[in-house]
DNA sequence: TTGCTGACCGACG
DNA sequence: CCGTCGGCCAGCA
C-alpha cells in the first residue's frame, strides 16, 4: 500500500537509477510513478531531497524542454549547468542541446512491474 | 482547517 | 507566439 511519502521516495530511486551523462525529465517520471499530472510533485520531492542529499542527481531532472528550471534551487546560477557539462552534458543557456539524445525515460528504460 | 505556493505539463484563446 | 487556467499533491503560515 503506497504511503503518502511513497511518492517521493519512488522518485529518488528512479531519479537515482539515472545513468551518467544523461537526462529526464519531471512528466517522465511522473507518468513512470503512475501520476502524469504530478509532475510538479517531482520537482517537489527534489526540491526536498536537497535537504536529505546523498545521491540523487537531481542536476539530471529537467523540464520538457530540457531547460534547467531547478538551476536556482542549487543555490547558484551555473551550479546544475556546470554538473550537466561535467557529466559530458551539453548545456547552452541552461537548456540541455542534446536533450533528445540524452533522454532517459524510466517508463521506457526500467518499465513497472519488470 | 483553509488557502497559497511550487524545480511541471498540457490545453485553450 | 504569448498569456492564462486547470490539474496534480505535499508543505507551510
Amino acid at each position: 500500500m503506497p504511503r503518502e511519502t511513497d511518492f517521493f521516495q519512488k522518485v529518488y530511486d528512479v531519479v537515482r537509477q539515472i545513468p551518467y551523462g544523461r537526462a529526464t525529465s519531471y512528466g517522465a517520471v511522473a507518468e513512470y510513478l503512475g501520476s502524469k499530472g504530478s509532475a510538479r510533485m517531482v520537482g517537489w520531492a527534489l526540491n526536498s531531497s536537497k535537504y536529505r542529499l546523498d545521491g540523487i542527481p537531481a542536476h539530471r531532472v529537467v523540464n520538457r524542454q530540457g531547460l534547467l528550471t531547478g538551476k536556482r534551487a542549487f543555490g547558484g546560477q551555473n551550479t546544475m549547468r556546470d554538473l550537466l557539462v561535467s557529466e559530458g552534458i551539453q548545456v547552452e543557456n541552461d537548456k540541455i542541446l542534446n536533450f533528445n539524445e540524452i533522454f532517459w525515460d524510466p517508463s521506457q528504460e526500467l518499465r513497472e512491474g519488470f
